[in-house]
DNA sequence: CTGAAAGCGCTTACAG
DNA sequence: CTGAAAGCGCTTACAG
């Protein structure tokens, strides 16, 4: 139970004053002019009682608590788990600790949970967003924080925005099909105005009409309940039986989706091929394999921490970059 | 780009002392005898200017703040995203904030975010610990901060254990495929010491002993490419090609596991009964859907958030806790 | 080459 | 009923 050090009991024992104490924690000897004999005679105790720094108060004193404040959908999806990650393996590198935070899309959610970072100081956000944040974004951004916007954006934000081009990922999803020979391409997606629902919506649907194809579109209510998904997909497949291929948008319609054609007795590929957006670590796994939409996760990651490390660093950086997916073909699509 | 707010300069507007403010802001007007009228103008004036105090000054006066912080194996791992999601929920109903880090069971790098965290004066920590950092932990308990393990635990390490009984869940496991006819019976194991790995292959000597079944165990090397189970998988099936049943430790050596009897053109479970240690969100999806023990998650993760908040409000509690698994059955043991 | 002092934004005895 | 002052652990001009 070791007494707590600070740099003020450190100068006492030392019989040093406190700023030179701190000068040298800091690596600032040289800087300051402190001598060699001192510093190194510093240098020593410090190691010797293993004295590292309070952050709470150089954070208090400096304006800058080297944490980034990120609001996912939901930490538990694995999307986001693996968003999670890549943020954490490039936060590391600079230095940056992370708050991770579940909004469940909720804009009261998120709203309380940027107000929370806030009062934490953090130095810099990174939002999934719901709709409904706008205001807040705003006014953080106003307060001269970084804000670093992902996965869907909002247009009256101008935040940075580091995205995926979800309308192209569907459109060549779409295409793809239609040349392997799929006449009757559905696509079952949210029911949702995020723009990256809307995207991956605006690419089936244009991708469909250049083609002159017929378009088949479930859209599902945004639900906690995923089982509810189950009958709403057999009442849509028995509905237009003549759907050979589909698209799913989101991993857990996917995950859900597959569950109701397997229930229906449905083969993939015969009777109707299938793709997922997102790709899953699962889907080589599963019988037969799912081709899938791939997002390039960990560009977009690399690429959050580096505009806010830019940024933090007075550096001019894109406020705006979309990274183009990547088409899985596994045997779902054979 | 409003003027940055205080209890200093909404005392100075407000022409009323800086602790006459805090005071009001802390609910303490009726304990420090503020007048209502004056608490009612002060407390105006904040909802006015929409102030929130700055957590850091509070932290650093207070010593509290209010953040634990996390240590994982692997933040994008399933079963600890489910994990963190869990803690999230729970911390979040009392007011805590997490701070997520993952070790990949590295010693190293868990120590050394072990100290990143007491840096940033977190109120306690909540680890999956690696071997090897038993003198930190003890360290961090010696300062009086509350240590919560889980997953698996460190004997020599006096923190507040929350475990699951994975002997026990092996052990009937091993008893289920056995009741259900199943004669040579494998575990496919990780070659680990850690407690929660030695306690599963344990249960599993112990179920195999006691009813005179013929022992076959795979054990793997701990490594970052799954790619290599494949190969092992292969060559001891086809060693041991009486096994008709085969027990996977792992969420990752599961799926990885089923990867390889899909390419050996195995049947399940025809040909071999199938397993998966973890439950795992896709397990009931495949074809034909994995047979799981289930760990209770959700009642790991509140208990270790009350564990916490017992201890910081100095309230006994127990030392050490198992929860039981469940088996949960499905096609793959049929 | 080194130190004394102010201040970051709070809270908490203490005085009146 | 209210305020002045000390202090949490730092850093950074500034003085010498």
């Amino acid at each position: 139970m070791t007494h707590k050090h600070s740099i003020k009991n450190i100068a006492a024992q030392l019989n040093v004053s406190i700023s030179t104490v701190s000068a040298v924690i800091n690596g600032k000897s040289k800087e300051r002019r402190i001598s060699p004999i001192l510093t190194e005679k510093i240098e020593r105790y410090i190691k010797e009682i293993n004295f590292i720094p309070n952050k709470i108060a150089q954070n208090l004193r400096n304006g800058r608590s080297n944490i980034l404040g990120v609001i996912l959908e939901n930490i538990a999806d694995p999307f986001f788990a693996v968003i999670a990650r890549g943020l954490e393996i490039k936060a590391n590198k600079y230095g940056y600790k992370l708050l991770f935070s579940s909004s469940e899309n909720n804009s009261e959610v998120a709203n309380s949970l940027l107000q929370t970072y806030r009062q934490y100081n953090v130095d810099a956000y990174i939002v999934a967003p719901p709709l409904g944040i706008e205001e807040s974004l705003n006014n953080l951004i106003g307060e001269g924080k970084p804000v670093i916007v992902f996965d869907r954006n909002l247009p009256e934000v101008k935040a940075h925005n580091v995205l995926v081009d979800n309308y192209e990922g569907v459109f060549n999803a779409v295409n793809y099909l239609s040349k392997k020979g799929r006449q009757n391409i559905a696509l079952v997606t949210l029911d949702s105005k995020q723009t990256q629902m809307e995207d991956r919506l605006k690419g089936y649907k244009d991708s469909i009409k250049s083609t002159k194809q017929k378009s088949y579109m479930l859209k599902l209510p945004y639900e906690k309940n995923t089982e509810l998904i189950k009958p709403k997909m057999i009442h849509f497949l028995e509905k237009y039986p003549d759907i050979d291929a589909i698209i799913f948008t989101t991993n857990y319609i996917t995950s859900n989706g597959l569950y109701a054609l397997k229930y229906m007795g449905k083969s993939i590929p015969n009777d109707i091929a299938v793709i997922g957006y997102d790709d899953n670590h699962n889907f080589k796994l599963y019988t037969p394999s799912i081709t899938a939409v791939q997002q390039p996760i960990e560009e977009v990651t690399d690429k959050i921490i580096e505009i806010i490390q830019a940024k933090l660093n007075n550096v001019e950086v894109e406020q705006e970059i979309y990274f183009p997916t990547k088409l899985i073909e596994r045997d779902s699509t054979k």
